[in-house]
DNA sequence: TCTTGACCTTCTAGTCACTGGAACCTTTAT
DNA sequence: ATAAAGGTTCCAGTGACTAGAAGGTCAAGA
């Protein structure tokens, strides 16, 4: 198989799947004129990928994941922790999410949002817990942990970034 | 006031703040000697976007919003259709995760987690709606949507990343 | 006066997981 | 012969910072 069939067949972008291989993840053969060659392993292990993605396994989780999956003496155990850190993760962030719905979702209900400029959502974000109404002052939290979640920017709050590669 | 005095009353890094300043969201003065003088009115304007990141504001909605925040003709309907927006993208968001989190929960549940190899998360993973009981079946859906949430991976699924400016 | 240390400055390069595009080669169909 | 549709590599860019290097400045203490 060509790199266009088993993109049509995972539902990868061929770039994606070039990426992949760049990163040690699969390893077509070749075929003389340097074209790759794409096994049924290897389509196998493709839609394992895409199926951990979409579950918002990182890369590196996948990679882990990929190495159980292929040995054949894992203990499931092994399986089930790094899906459990995963999970708690996903919470977090849920967390985390919901958190912001709350105190976003009261700051729309009390503005105005007429051709005036008085705005409590502005007010807000000047002053935290001032210009808003008592009983939507309770819900404006300020959320501040963060999850390593692949899905998660790695960047907020700030000072929290996850540290690159030791140099 | 010095960086690091204005870091430690916002609760923003000091390298955060020179990020700001590069990319034009705020512009302190200058002493002799090349240190950056922070007014009153930038304090405000660096916990405003402290605030309005914690919400999970893009840099470019913040921009918006603070140009908002100043221009005392605004409309208050411009910020709030901006802030609804937002929203919207949150709550996808926590349904995509929630779509995460129903799968695998699941499927660390159907997980024995001991020391034999047979799991039925890397079955799932191989082969999405097999080797996974009926009624657990049922709840493993195959997340596909995506927002441009600043917190989200601008890489899942692959394919809709967003297009960078035009070259 | 000298030194120490805590600040401040700019600059480069790294993070994650791709994606776009250029320049070029190969295969297949017309 | 040619054109279209595939394949190849390589480079640069995305968001929102962050780490670290190399150096300048300032106040306090010996």
């Amino acid at each position: 198989m060509n790199i266009g069939e088993i993109a049509g067949h995972t539902g990868l972008p061929a770039k994606t799947i070039r990426y992949y291989e760049d990163i040690g993840l699969i390893r077509p053969q070749r075929t003389t004129n340097g074209y790759r060659v794409f096994s049924q392993t290897d389509a196998h292990k493709l839609t394992f990928l895409g199926r951990a993605r979409a579950l918002g396994f990182s890369i590196e989780a996948c990679r882990k994941l990929l190495a159980l999956y292929e040995d054949k003496d894992r203990a499931s155990s092994d399986v089930k922790d790094l899906a459990r850190g995963h999970l708690q993760e996903i919470e977090d962030k849920i967390r985390q999410l919901e958190d912001m719905r709350a105190t976003l979702s009261n700051l729309v209900e009390s503005c105005a949002g007429d051709d005036r400029p008085d705005c409590p959502i502005l007010m807000n974000l000047a002053h935290p817990a001032r210009g808003t109404p008592e009983r939507e002052r309770r819900a404006a939290t300020f959320p501040a942990l963060r999850s390593s979640l692949p899905t998660a920017s790695p960047h907020w709050p700030p000072g929290t970034a996850t540290a690159p590669a030791a140099a």
